[in-house]
DNA sequence: CTGTTAGCGCGTTCAG
DNA sequence: CTGAACGCGCTAACAG
């Protein structure tokens, strides 16, 4: 053994099973069952082993477990960024599903880049993770590749307007735009503006935008005016487009790409006293807690991020293997009247 | 081999080295050098085998390579909650630091229960990471002799008003308590009131007040009233409790326990008509984003979060060898005016 | 109920 | 520059 081996064994821990079974008289398969609860052991036995066990302080060693039992217990997961709340909501819905499982989540972030969802799916394999959660359709060839022939369980979430690898648990972005066009024009609404952000990053905004244009075609209407943001969507440049529409144009309505840049919407009009809704309705996506607590609920449209990640989780823990065909889990929307529109 | 095991072979790709090897017409050891870029290896052989890795889809088992060289490349991270922007923020500079090395995150969320993080830790660290990051320093004993005792690089995150396991990176939250304290008395307020959540959860919370109590206390000043929140901090509990404070004392300057409160409390006066800070002053912690979009700007005392899971990270990838006595670094906080104090 | 045997897929070493 | 041998720490299968 070398030098750079010692180093490194000293360095953990470097309990083994082979201590413990040596320390308390047994195999190491007895110890191995016992602290996987598998197979029958005396209670005599077990107790021993218990005892060596916490006076060694010893940690089953994970990684040559998976690797003798082909088994990983590890999912991975791929979201686009975690600067906008709704991907930690989704998260926390993966964290909840996993907590009675003995799973653990390896957690990356793409940036929104494509390449780099690439890399980051290859590193996640190479772990041979018993799924792969990853946010939204679009991805590089490659990756679509390695996912597919990877035979693990694969969900793509957020979105169903697609066809999906394996599973894809989310709601139609689609159908809420078109949903919310349809209120809208319900409610008597008909200079309709529209104050969004980047599409190229975010397919989804692009997905309802075009459901509500559909909406408003069909009764012989479409926007009036747009206001588009450069980068991504944030308050700032909510708050920022609707100084720009309210500067050149006569809506009625706004309808924001998201909760983000709707509250921003907010912000504009209380700074600059324009009544809401009289004369100015603000209407977003996604129903975020803050939208709600506003001195004026947000009209929106909710969708639940949580549910998304948990039942990811749930189709992947009742069903290890992947199926022959794909499928779908809507996880649905609701729109939420408020205040505001 | 038995059925079982060829079930579980043929669900993942099942390309191994072997294959690769076997197929490209060199041996395991060749293969394995191209794929680590270690060693030299002919050009001619490299190209060769690297096309019999491209046509097969071959993906280097980690498992298998971490338990060879009896390094995970892992690092195990433990937050209490991704409700609050604030923890995202630390994993996105976590995300941000891991970026340019082959290291990768296992996140776990412990929702705010120390024997929940307890579990987590000891599932963390049976994956033989090189590092554990954790929030804050409110840990079972069992929690803390195993990180101590595992050997790996432990960051506890957030907070520096304690004695570290090995890091600590964060900010003084009782300093910054107390510089707030010192601020708002030079801005000429006399009567405080505090707007808080639970503290059982949120330590920080709690050193914020200290720090607050110490400052007023040395002008000879202390808080004429307050409204403590039941559950975790949010907008909807600070604008229940402004309502509360209110209505039942006068202050001229209301301190939050944190800026989602704050936004809460922005909320409340937005909608009954008080005029900020004329009436009401108003003063956060945390320097969120929306409080900066705010029709007025948030005063509140600004912390890099990012900022914190980014040296955390540097910190281990620059020494990965625990040394013989603990650090501290701090990344510090500023107050921001604002217009609401 | 317990022990023995034989790998899991790869990295490391050392010999060539 | 390349290959063979060995072992990382554990689990699976089978024999007792």
């Amino acid at each position: 053994m070398t030098k750079t081996r010692q180093r490194l064994q000293e360095k953990k821990s470097k309990v083994t099973v082979h201590e413990v079974a040596r320390l308390a008289g047994v195999s190491e398969s007895t110890v191995s069952r016992i602290m996987r609860n598998q197979g029958l052991v005396a209670e005599a036995t077990r107790a021993k082993v218990m005892e060596t066990v916490r006076s060694l302080g010893y940690v089953p060693n994970r990684i040559a477990g998976s690797l003798a039992s082909l088994d990983s217990q590890l999912v991975g997961v791929v979201v686009p960024s975690l600067s906008n709340i709704v991907f930690p909501e989704v998260l926390q819905g993966v964290s909840a599903g996993l907590k009675s499982s003995n799973y653990q989540a390896v957690i990356s972030i793409s940036d929104y880049d494509m390449d780099r969802e690439e890399t980051l799916v290859r590193g996640l394999l190479a772990w041979q993770p018993a799924a792969i959660l990853i946010a939204g359709f679009d991805h590089t060839m490659a990756t679509r590749r390695m996912l597919d022939q990877s035979g693990v369980r694969v969900v793509e979430m957020m979105d169903i307007d697609s066809a999906p690898i394996d599973i894809a648990v989310g709601m139609s972005h689609r159908r809420a735009g078109y949903a919310v066009g349809q209120h809208l024009i319900a409610r008597g609404y008909r200079r309709f503006g529209y104050v969004g952000h980047d599409w190229t990053a975010d397919r989804r905004a692009r997905l309802r935008y075009d459901g509500l244009c559909e909406a408003l075609g069909q009764a012989g209407l479409s926007f009036v005016a747009h206001a588009i943001a450069d980068g991504q969507s944030s308050v700032a440049a909510g708050r920022k487009q609707t100084a720009q529409l309210c500067a050149t144009s006569s809506v009625d309505v706004a309808v924001y790409s998201n909760d983000d840049m709707a509250v921003g919407g907010i912000f504009h009009c209380l700074a600059a006293g324009i009544r809401v809704p009289d004369r100015l309705a603000i209407f977003g996506f996604n129903g975020l807690d803050i939208g709600l607590e506003l001195p004026q609920p947000l009209s929106t449209m909710r969708s639940n991020r949580f549910l998304i990640g948990q039942k990811a989780i749930e189709a992947i823990l009742l069903a290890p293997e992947r199926p022959e065909t794909p499928s779908i889990i809507d996880t649905g929307f609701e729109i939420f009247a408020g205040a505001t529109a």
